[in-house]
RNA sequence: GUGGAUGUAGCUUAGUUGGUUAAAGCGCCAGUUUGUGGCACUGGAGACCGUGGGUUCGAGUCCCAUCUUCCACC
């Protein structure tokens, strides 16, 4: 059993607990660290991540297999020693890259055909495939081979989509035991999360959670959100659905989002998220802070000796000025990305850090609502 | 000294045989970014077209003068 919980208040849906892996525990909430194609872009390193209370990275399947593909990293001996990173590891299955960056692609009952981003090639994967490359990268955590639908988004389409990505979710299960049980695999213990879908649709939804989860998998992560729907819209699903999620599960709330986004969907019962935002953001000099997010290029930074955050110890806060920081943006110096993308992912682990203290001292529901709205305001 | 070029936004330039509110890139200012195609995208401000005259219904564009910068020659 991977979750153990450890203390249950009534604070909303909210837990703490500890997600137990073969490559070590994980604190949860917890937030997953994206380093895409085996690096946290900003020029972050492996001995970056303990500084930055890193505990996952989330690396992706589909930029690995296309380079430097997935026989590299098995002939180098995984993710973790290629890597430098001996932590827990969670790989997204390539379903999303279809979605979100195929303009062609063909979707059939075996799986999806589609065109490189770098080159144009025509590849294919389906949910055999999938598991096969994220068996030999090696990962602590392989996700389910889904489609992610559009929204807005037909109902019918919706419905079809849905039971389609139920099916290919058995082929991956039975996929996986299948390669956990080969003699030369990296991680024989490699886990499995699956995927809710449903679009909008709140009966979908909870229809597809109740099926997916007789599964028995290790997990299980909400997807398809936060791709243009309202935010109310999203909360309202994940209230619709958790309570058909196993509770000794982690459950994942797939590329969400926001500190406020995160905080609603904590109070809602979830326990794990990963998002781009804070280090794509802060390679466009925009900063997360205790007190709302930052535009770092903004003139009023320019003669500002204060550090990003006041309220922060990160490395960076400790020691440089928003001017000096702006400086490095305006002359195009690397360094500026760097100093951003390790300042906003501390702030992101920080936050959960935080959030956890306050489940375990009973107090997160005031914290909840002291942060709630101020995060995401623009100061 | 003579001859020839040059002058348009902060910078680099485009502006057809004179014809509505002079265009672009960079820079500047602001906004956007949610399971990441790494210096992105969207929008905005900003020029009495070196200066002074003249021709014309109308001049960035033609003529004269003057100044700036550059080149060649004596």
């Amino acid at each position: 059993m991977p979750m153990i919980l450890q203390a249950i208040t009534p604070q909303g849906a909210a837990r703490r607990g500890v997600f137990q892996t073969p490559h070590g525990d994980v604190q949860t909430p917890a937030f997953m660290n994206v380093a895409t194609c085996g690096a946290i872009k900003g020029a972050v390193s492996a001995y970056d991540l303990k500084e930055i209370k890193c505990q996952v990275q989330l690396c992706n399947t589909y930029h690995l297999h296309v380079r430097p593909g997935e026989g590299l990293v098995y002939e180098m001996g995984g993710l973790q020693p290629f890597t430098g990173w001996d932590g827990p590891i969670l790989t997204d299955s390539g379903g999303f890259q279809v979605f979100s960056l195929a303009k062609l692609r063909k979707i059939r009952e075996e799986g999806v055909e589609f065109a490189s981003h770098i080159d144009g090639r025509r590849l294919f994967i389906g949910p055999e495939q999938s598991m096969q490359i994220q068996s030999r990268l090696g990962s602590t955590i392989a996700m389910a081979f889904d489609e992610c639908v559009e929204n807005p988004a037909e109902y019918g389409y919706a419905k079809n989509s849905c039971a389609r990505t139920v099916r290919w979710l058995h082929r991956c299960k039975a996929e996986m035991e299948r390669l956990n049980a080969q003699p030369g695999t990296l991680n024989p213990r490699q886990l499995l999360f699956g995927i809710n879908q449903g679009c909008t649709f709140d009966d979908l939804r909870v229809e597809n959670m109740k099926e997916i989860a007789e599964l028995d998998l290790d997990g299980y992560a909400i997807g398809g959100l936060a791709v243009g729907e309202p935010a109310e819209d999203m909360y309202r699903i994940i209230a619709a659905v958790e309570p058909h999620m196993p509770s000794d599960k982690p459950r994942y709330l797939m590329g969400v989002g926001t500190p406020c986004n995160i905080l609603e969907a904590v109070y809602r019962g979830v326990d794990l998220f990963d998002c781009v935002m804070p280090t794509r953001n802060a390679r466009h000099g925009h900063i997360f802070t205790w007190q709302g997010r930052r535009n770092l290029l903004n003139q009023k930074y320019e003669h500002d000796p204060a550090p990003l955050d006041e309220e922060c110890d990160c490395p960076v806060c400790r020691r440089h000025s928003r001017a000096y920081i702006r400086h490095l943006f305006k002359s195009g110096e690397m360094l500026a990305m760097r100093l951003c993308v390790l300042h906003n992912l501390y702030f992101y682990n920080t936050l959960m850090e935080r959030i956890r203290e306050c489940l375990e001292k009973g107090a997160f529901l005031e914290f909840y609502k002291k942060f709630t709205g101020i995060l995401d305001r623009r100061i």
